[in-house]
DNA sequence: ATGTCTTTGTGAACGCGTGCACAAAGATGG
DNA sequence: CCATCTTTGTGCACGCGTTCACAAAGACAT
């Protein structure tokens, strides 16, 4: 995934492992399907398959939030479902601001996965004088001189960050700032922030190049039966002696910009 | 993060761990930034301080593709540039369908960063006859009727889903019969492929839950010192003689819908 | 040529996450 | 009440990823 995992030292928050937390999410939703088709009770094996993992590992990530559980039935799904959103932070009300309201910035205000689980968009930002007073997904769009404003007003610890690369880490420092203990980046840039303060970055290149990567894999795989010479060829280096300006190779295929 | 972290069984592709494969693109974006400056060598330090890693960590990354530095100097950029390139499949052009035009889906359709590293929008494609023709970021929207044929014709490997949950795993399956080998899906949704085919996935919703899961324990430890009882109070499990259909606790707030 | 100094590349130890396999627990039927 | 059967909860082993720490390698000055 998104990908972007980790920050964080992995530092095992009050005993439920980092990749347990991260899994949580997946069993909620799993659940609460279940639960609108007023399914009672379920197996390990079942809410497994629907989450798509091992159900070994489910067991041991329930494991760590109690034993709730009946031997020989399964697990209650409505019990499951409210001891997972309180362990998640879900019975409660997470405003939320989002800085950056271009074509991602917009999309994401009106996207309707936010409102369903505790979280509530509490103000959009931008930084363009002309975006300022006009309604996103119902929101009026407000001009990035009031975030700090905006962020106490309404007591924001989470920011979502959907500007252009250049104005991320800026934003980023001033939500800090201002108080915003949690940042979800969109932006294609490594944010630097203080301790304290958790950044989960959402970077739609880097997944692409993760798949590129497999992708030719494959292909390499399966052109290997035909012509040989697919294994990486020793390639000159650059030496002491080279001009440094041009490429090593003399054929480096067009490095791109950005 | 994104996320979205892993659904493949940790394969080590020829050699290169999958930790090592995500950061490539770290790497190399912060190469890219210094090439951009015209600065010749880096040194591992100063390359990890630039991505946000550690050095120790970068060093062995780089040793998993070859011995690219020099010792007592540092790494060449632009040839390190070129070999990640050339590690990740940047070097080649890949076409990419969108399916989903809605928000999401136009929103990555104008995202500057598909182009940039030959990522190549061959088309978008949309179930709503009212889109089909509707040029969607300089790109005529096409229908859903004519998705094989998109992907044959133009040679796709690579599928971005960004359709609602429901019509996410129809679409994955048609793709994949198509052709298509590795999937990005924006859709909250766990999707079934059959073995050989990659799938990654950016879940917003679950990155939010991850962080409000840290916020709450953030929250937590602050005010354990001013109220005590912050610890998990025992709660009454549901025995087997209450009634199911309601929560156990006969409390349990909102269960949220979707 | 030789010594010094910087920086890489990597062996080794450690910790986390995963999955197996099974004992314990409880439901269910007689 | 007892036997059987299902399913949970977990001890254990294994493998991947991270980090430390250092030897080897090369640049550079003298």
């Amino acid at each position: 995934m998104a990908t972007g995992r980790t920050h964080r030292p992995a530092t095992r928050s009050r005993g439920i492992p980092e990749a347990t937390v991260a899994r949580l999410p997946l069993y909620l939703r799993a659940l609460t399907a279940l639960s609108e088709r007023s399914v009672p009770t379920v197996s390990s094996e079942e809410l497994a398959a629907a989450a798509g993992v091992n159900s070994a590992k489910l067991r041991k990530d329930f494991s760590y939030l109690g034993s709730y559980g009946t031997r020989g039935v399964g697990y209650d799904v409505e019990y499951l479902v409210y001891q997972i959103s309180r362990e998640l932070g879900l019975t409660q009300d997470w405003p939320v601001v989002i800085v950056g309201i271009g074509n991602l910035g917009a999309a994401l205000a009106n996207y309707g996965g936010f409102a369903s689980r505790g979280f509530r968009v509490a103000a959009l930002i931008d930084a363009d004088p002309a975006m300022a007073g006009k309604p996103v997904a119902g929101i009026p769009v407000q001009h990035s001189d009031d975030l700090e404003k905006i962020i106490q007003d309404n007591g924001v610890s989470i920011g979502v960050i959907a500007t252009p690369a250049g104005a991320a880490q800026p934003v980023c420092d001033r939500l800090v700032a201002a108080g915003v203990t949690s940042i979800l980046n969109f932006a294609p840039t490594v944010l630097t922030v203080p301790d304290g303060v958790d950044v989960r970055k959402v970077d739609l290149s880097i997944e692409l190049q993760i798949l590129a990567f497999h992708e030719q894999r494959k292909a390499g795989e399966e052109a290997a039966a035909h012509t040989d010479g697919s294994g990486p060829a020793a390639v000159t280096r650059p030496g002491s002696d080279d001009s440094a300006d041009q490429g090593p190779d003399g054929d480096v295929p067009a490095v791109m910009p950005a």
